[in-house]
DNA sequence: CCTAAAATAATGCCTATTCATGTAAATACG
DNA sequence: CGTATTTACATGAATAGGCATTATTTTAGG
């Protein structure tokens, strides 16, 4: 006899964290199939997305909404400003200030990324009811905005 | 005037998988702090936090539920079996495979961690009921065991 | 039985990531 | 003003991680 998937009990599998953990893995290993097939790397994608949202962010706030570390986002913006995805723009306000943009080829890319994010999201969360659909996302919130 | 953490509007503060990741992170973020503060590895706390509930796993089966690939878990155990965290037993049912079991020292290092994690999930959540609570592991359930 | 296929874990190379530091600009303060 | 402190971003060296492959054992098929 198999067990397959045993009922799992014992601590991890009610601990919060790995909850999250274990769900943000599984959801995201999805997506990152498509973000891969279209010659994208993961942290690329955020940034896109991020940028797609409000353009124009200095690198320590990208940085801390992509969840990424500042050299780490700095070797991304690298890479990405030598794809063509997005530009440095020297900030005249205050010159230590980076701020990036998304170029035309950027804005081009992540367009049917955010439509197949949407779908994804869609069909991921498919055994929720709209309500169960809400009712997450706001708890969430309520936990990444403490 | 300076915007600190502003309403964050667009794409990605309502994408679930950014969400279940910012959450993940911000959690994961701070109780790693303590894991650290007890010589210990990432990788090694949830290894030995799968350990404690069910000893004597298969490495693949760890790979799994620890969500790392396999390779990485290998090397992790490799690192945990010379700290005397962990010990690795032939299978005498299927000779491919390799159990791996808790050490009393990995005993004697996990139980205050598992303690700690409760209580850090007990603060991380002070914000949500405890029917909130409830429900949003429910929720994450769900997704996980899709 | 004998061979082919699948499953399990380990290895190794190469890239990516992390951590500490460096450089430059703005702010605070005497 | 001038200097010390803080903030912002980049860089580089050391480490960790990801991916493809190898070695061994088991299972399946003929």
């Amino acid at each position: 006899m198999e067990e397959a998937t045993p009922p799992a009990p014992g601590f991890v599998f009610d601990y919060l964290a790995y909850l999250l953990a274990a769900a943000s893995h599984g959801m995201s290993a999805e997506f990152h199939a498509v973000i891969r097939a279209q010659g994208l790397r993961v942290p690329e994608w955020r940034v896109l997305a991020c940028l797609a949202s409000r353009d124009g962010l200095m690198v320590s706030e990208l940085a801390r909404i992509t969840l990424y570390d500042q050299p780490r986002l700095t070797k991304t913006l690298n890479h990405m400003e030598g794809a063509g995805l997005v530009v440095r723009r020297d900030d005249e306000e205050d010159r230590r200030r980076v701020m990036i943009h998304l170029t035309e080829e950027g804005r081009t890319r992540i367009a049917p990324l955010l439509a197949a994010a949407r779908e994804h999201e869609e069909r991921f969360t498919r055994k929720l009811s709209p309500r169960e659909r809400a009712s997450l996302k706001f708890l969430l919130k309520l936990l990444v905005e403490r």
